[in-house]
DNA sequence: TCTGGGGTCCTAGGACCC
DNA sequence: TCTGGGGTCCTAGGACCC
């Protein structure tokens, strides 16, 4: 048998639509959306309430309530959002020091050293979904495994609003009859190939050889999911890390491609992206592009570059020539989104030495170098610092910020 | 009635080097 | 004249997660 469960997997249930049920006590009970309109957007979150109708966070908002006629849209108190779950994590932070936070609204706790204070794990479990529900007011599911994998599939089983621990040795009765679709990295496609050979549960799945599970789905991914499947998951919970790209993106809605529209939707993407690097200290030498047309058909494209950028202006002029080099290879086709992002970051500290030996811009005769441009976002960032995000920027009037509002961006952020 | 925004990881093919 | 095999880097696309 062994030790009882080490890890925890801590989701808040329906987390924004939670909150808005919590400030608002007349939703409670109700069906709501948070985001989204019957006439257009996506909705963000959906309540209890409104799932059972079918509602989910990602679809448009004209389907959502057209299956729950009685649905209920907020616009949402986005700004209470980042401090409310901080103050679960704080909860969690209680219990033990080793939590890995993997999006707002969940996290990994290692309770290995903690039993001796707290108890075992369902007594833990039960600990900080009580506090959470008396200080912060939110419901929340646990789950306890002996691996990272096994406590979220449980947490998912808790849901909503409940605790599941799985016993040491318990874990194949309580994984086998699950739907294959639980295992962390199958979505639709890969359920869709595994059903497709007679794989609908987790058991089908252990039970098939690693090999065969490989040629169907590919190397790397299939020996992932079949190691899961058969409960042999040795990530273990790790706090801060960094991240590997930063990006930002902007739906448009159609328009035919103008030289006016490209360059200053990428401007305003390469700002918030350049920004939030300088911020965190990094550059990265990878620039990515990504249009969308029409029918959600993208295209990428992409530059590895010799030095690192983190500038606005730089950044600006490379996804430039990187959009049109997509948009130009689509004759004719409307776009429907924008997208930027860095990658193969580093440290931009680094950076800082090698200013003199920018070399002058090749595609942008008498450019500001490498230095001037330095200058100019230091003193923007500075403003901002001072005056507020909107203080100063690089967008021109013309973009209709059409999109989502930016506190909704920066809960998606992750820590550069 | 027509789909947000932030990320991670993997694959396949080509260039290039030894 | 034609030939091996491995490694690394880069690019484009795609599945998936929250």
């Amino acid at each position: 048998m062994g030790p009882g469960p080490t890890i925890l997997h801590a989701d808040l249930d329906a987390f924004y639509a939670s909150v808005e049920q919590l400030l608002t006590p007349q939703l409670r009970g109700r069906p709501i959306a948070v985001g989204g309109s019957p006439s257009g957007g996506v909705v963000l979150a959906a309540s209890y309430e409104a799932k059972a109708f079918g509602v989910a966070g990602g679809m448009p908002g004209w389907r959502a309530a057209r299956l729950c006629p009685d649905l209920v849209f907020v616009t949402g108190h986005v700004e209470k959002y980042q401090p409310i779950a901080d103050r679960v994590m704080d909860v969690l932070a209680d219990v033990t020091p080793l939590v890995e936070r993997i999006s707002i609204d969940e996290a990994f706790c290692d309770i290995s050293g903690a039993q001796h204070l707290f108890g075992d794990a369902a007594a833990i479990g039960a600990l900080v979904r009580r506090r959470v529900r008396q200080e912060v007011g939110l419901p929340i599911s646990v789950g306890a495994a002996r691996t990272k994998h096994l406590a979220k599939i449980a947490s998912q089983v808790a849901k909503p609003d409940g605790l599941v621990v799985v016993p040491p040795g318990g874990e194949r009765t309580f994984l086998d009859p699950l739907p294959v679709d639980l295992v962390w990295g199958v979505g639709p496609v890969t359920a869709q190939r595994l059903a497709a050979r007679g794989i609908r549960t987790i058991g089908d799945l252990a039970a098939t050889p690693s090999p065969v599970v490989e040629r169907l789905l590919g190397h790397a991914v299939g020996h992932r999911l079949h190691a899961m499947a058969v409960d042999e998951d040795p990530r273990r919970v790790a706090g801060g890390r960094h991240a590997h790209s930063v990006g930002a993106q902007s739906a448009l809605g159609r328009h035919r491609p103008t030289r006016e529209l490209v360059r200053a939707t990428l401007a305003h993407l390469a700002d918030r992206v350049s920004r939030r690097l300088r911020e965190g200290g990094r550059a990265g030498r990878t620039v990515t592009v990504r249009v969308r047309f029409t029918a959600m058909r993208s295209v990428t494209r992409s530059l590895t570059l010799t030095q690192p950028v983190a500038t606005t202006l730089t950044l600006t002029e490379v996804a430039e020539r990187l959009a049109w080099s997509a948009i130009t290879d689509q004759a004719g086709a409307e776009i429907t989104l924008l997208a930027v992002s860095v990658s193969r970051l580093c440290d931009q500290r680094v950076l800082q030495l090698e200013l003199d030996l920018d070399p002058p811009d090749p595609w942008r005769p008498g450019s500001p170098p490498g230095a001037a441009r330095w200058a100019v976002d230091a003193s923007m960032d500075a403003i901002r610092t001072r005056f507020g995000r909107d203080a100063v920027g690089y967008a021109p009037a013309l973009l209709t910020h059409r999109g989502m509002p930016d506190e909704f961006r920066e809960l998606a952020e992750h820590e550069v």
